[in-house]
DNA sequence: CCGAATTGGTAACATATGTTACTAATTTGA
DNA sequence: TCAAATTAGTAACATATGTTACCAATTCGG
C-alpha cells in the first residue's frame, strides 16, 4: 500500500518547524485520548471509574495479584491504585487476602461479582477493539501493533 | 518485514479473553503517556504545564488564534484553556488583543519571550520525535502516521 | 427590530490526582 | 543478630482537573 506521508528525516541544519498535526507524539497522545474516553463508555454504566477499572482489568486476567503488580502494569502510581483497589473493595468486586510470607502485602482477587463486571466491561472492550481495528487492513493492523511496541519501548528509555 | 503478531478475527461465537498486553485500545493509551511523560521532560524546565505546553504550541504554529481553537485542536476542555492561558498571560508569554468585531473572544498571541520559550521547547520535542520515529523504518513510520490518522478517526466517531 | 437561543469565556464548587511523609513488615550486611 | 536500608501500602496535604452555573456579547427566528 503507497502511503501519501511524507517522512521527515533530520536535516541537522534546517530548522523544522513543529506542526502540530504531524508532530507523532501528539498525535499518539491524542490518539489515546480519544480512545480513553471511548472506553470509558464501556464501564460508566457499571459506575466503575478509569483506575478502578484499570485495576479491575489486570486482576481480572491474573486471577490474583499484589496491588505492586497492578502499578507495575498500568500507568498509575500507587497511591491511585491504592485508592481504586479500596473502592473496589467498598464495591464488593474485589477481595484481599493476606500473602501467606509476606505480612505487608495483601493478595488481590475478583468476587463473583466482581468477575462478573469484568466480563461485562471486557466483552464491550473487545467490541469496540474491534471496531476500531477494523479500519486497518489485517497487515497494516500487525504492523501497527508491532509499531506500538517498539516505540513504547523507546519511549520508555531512560537515556536522554 | 515478518510480524510476529497474532492476527485477531472476530469469531462470533468464541468468547476471547481480554489480554491487556494484546489489547490495542491499552497499548495505545500506555504508549500515549509513556509519549507524554516523556515530552514533559522537555518544559519542565521552562516551568512549563502540560496544558500551558499545549497552549503554547497552538499559537505558535498559528500566530493569533482565539481561545475556542486552542479547545479545538487540543484534548482539553475549554476550562483548563482558559486556566492555561491565564497563566501564560501572567507569566507574560500570551498577549491578548480584542477581537475586531466580536467582542467575546481574545486573540491570543505570543510575545517575544513567549517566542523563544515555544522555540526552545519545539526543538527539543523535534529532536525527541527524531530519536523516537527513529526506531522504525521509514516506510514502518509512515504507515504508522496514516494508521494513527485511520484510527483517530475511527475513534472519535460518535456511533456506537 | 427584539426576545429567545447560542457562544466565548470565567467563577465557584466538587472531585480526582500527584507528592510527601509516615507506619509496619521485611531484607540486607557488617 | 541486629541496626540500617528497602518495600508495601496508606494518610494528609497540595494541586490539578472536570462540572455546573453564570455573565456578557452575539446571532437567530419571527
Amino acid at each position: 500500500m503507497t502511503v501519501a506521508c511524507v517522512s521527515r528525516k533530520a536535516k541537522p541544519g534546517a530548522k523544522r518547524k513543529l506542526v502540530l498535526d504531524q508532530f507523532a507524539p501528539y498525535r499518539i497522545v491524542a490518539l489515546g485520548h480519544a480512545v480513553s474516553g471511548r472506553l470509558a463508555r464501556a464501564y460508566r454504566d457499571e459506575n466503575i471509574t478509569i483506575p478502578e477499572w484499570r485495576v479491575l482489568a489486570v486482576i481480572g486476567e491474573a486471577s490474583a495479584v499484589a496491588a505492586r503488580d497492578v502499578v507495575k502494569r498500568t500507568p498509575m502510581d500507587k497511591m491511585t491504585v491504592s485508592r481504586a483497589v479500596a473502592s473496589l473493595e467498598q464495591k464488593g468486586f474485589v477481595k484481599r487476602a493476606p500473602h501467606k510470607d509476606d505480612r505487608r502485602v495483601s493478595m488481590l482477587s475478583l468476587s463473583q461479582e466482581g468477575r462478573d463486571v469484568f466480563d461485562r466491561i471486557a466483552a464491550l472492550a473487545l467490541d469496540f477493539e474491534d471496531d476500531l481495528m477494523s479500519t486497518l487492513e489485517p497487515e497494516e493492523a500487525a504492523a501497527f501493533r508491532l509499531a506500538l511496541e517498539k516505540l513504547e519501548e523507546r519511549a520508555k528509555a531512560e537515556d536522554a
